[in-house]
DNA sequence: AATGGATGCAACCGCGGCGCT
DNA sequence: CAGCGCCGCGGTTGCATCCAT
């Protein structure tokens, strides 16, 4: 007797979302918050089961996600987490702010992988392939996507959170008291400075050699716009997404989305200290946002988000639309 | 300009974990 | 403690777009 599907699939729609259907789960979301998935198309008026809805809002509608390529430390991050929990993915995108683990895992399978695989790199052990191929003949018991044992060293090059039944036996390495969704970008970026300087040799020139290859970084002054001229409907920007971030340090703070689990780090201008400033929500997003919950022509409501107030999108929820909730 | 293969990404599927009864 | 239901995760698929010919 196999498990019962988790929603009637009779009549649920599947496939791409309409601009309608994204319409909906915004507006019920902002209106009610995050609550029982399973209720939420019901509730929202969708023809979708709620697995759908959740994954629908966690990966493309969510306001806090970035957009765009993976920056290079991002990159540099994903790689080095991976070596250590393997394709945990969801726990590689906890380190990583704004990026949903389906973001990564897509990004690790069509460019990483692909990239470390040409300069003969095991993606799934981070070692040289040919050393792979000895060990895999001296230890054919080594399952596939286990986490790499990393000699000690390395393993402190990032302190990551492990999951309990991945610890290892002494579990020295774990950082107690450290809540797993909360990413602190101060620590992360403090420790990305020792972890620059104490990379191994081999991942050093495999960093190297990765980001000069074919794929253009964009940097951070590239992706920023002068927020006076990134209201203007004529953008010449044929993205939809990375056009342009607001810089404004107090930013998150006026958002107060607690749904969202901020971090008070978000406010902290380390990130700019990095030159890898960015904010989370750009405004083609949050143009599109306004479109989608305005676009009724209902007067009464009010506009989400005002992208030229300040300069900066900012968000004027009227009070009672965050009542509900976890909002 | 047309076409077919390659690529990238959004979305789906099925399973495991966890909390509740 | 077992059964049930929901949520989240990781693997996979399907489709739109890109690119070479």
């Amino acid at each position: 007797m196999g498990r019962q599907p988790c929603c009637d699939k009779v009549g649920l729609k599947k496939g791409p979302w309409t601009a309608e259907e994204d319409k909906k789960l915004i507006n019920f979301i902002l209106t009610n918050g995050q609550c029982c998935w399973r209720a939420v198309p019901k509730l929202a008026g969708l023809l979708r089961c709620g697995k759908s809805c959740r994954l629908r809002w966690t990966n493309y509608l969510r306001p806090d996600l970035k957009r765009g390529l993976l920056s290079e430390y991002e990159e540099k991050m994903v790689i080095d987490l991976h070596a250590q929990l393997g394709n945990r993915w969801s726990k590689i995108a906890s380190h990583l702010p704004g990026r949903t683990d389906n973001e990564i895992k897509n990004h690790w399978n069509t460019h990483i992988k692909k990239k470390l695989k040409k300069m003969g790199i095991d993606p799934v052990t981070h070692k040289s392939l040919s050393i792979t191929t000895e060990q895999s003949q001296a230890q054919p018991d080594q399952q596939p996507n286990q986490p790499l044992q990393e000699p000690q060293d390395q393993q402190q090059a990032i302190q990551v959170e492990e999951d309990p039944k991945f610890e290892p036996e002494n579990g020295q390495n774990k950082e107690p008291e450290k809540a797993e969704t909360s990413f602190d970008v101060s620590t992360i970026t403090e420790e990305a400075k020792e972890e620059d300087q104490i990379m191994i040799p081999l991942f050093e020139s495999i960093m190297n050699e990765l980001f000069t290859d074919e794929v253009p970084i964009i940097e951070p002054s590239e992706i920023l716009v002068p927020s006076a001229t990134s209201t203007s409907p004529t953008t010449t920007s044929s993205s939809t997404s990375s056009s342009s971030y607001s810089n404004s340090p107090n930013f998150f703070e006026d958002l107060q989305l607690p749904d969202f689990d901020w971090s008070d780090d978000y406010n902290d201008t380390k990130i700019d200290n990095n030159n890898s400033s960015v904010a989370l929500w750009d405004d083609d997003l949050i143009r599109s946002w306004n479109m989608l919950i305005n676009d009724d022509g209902d007067g009464d409501r009010k506009q989400v988000f005002d992208t030229s107030a300040n300069q900066y999108p900012r968000l004027i929820m009227d009070s009672e639309s965050w009542a509900y909730g976890l909002f």
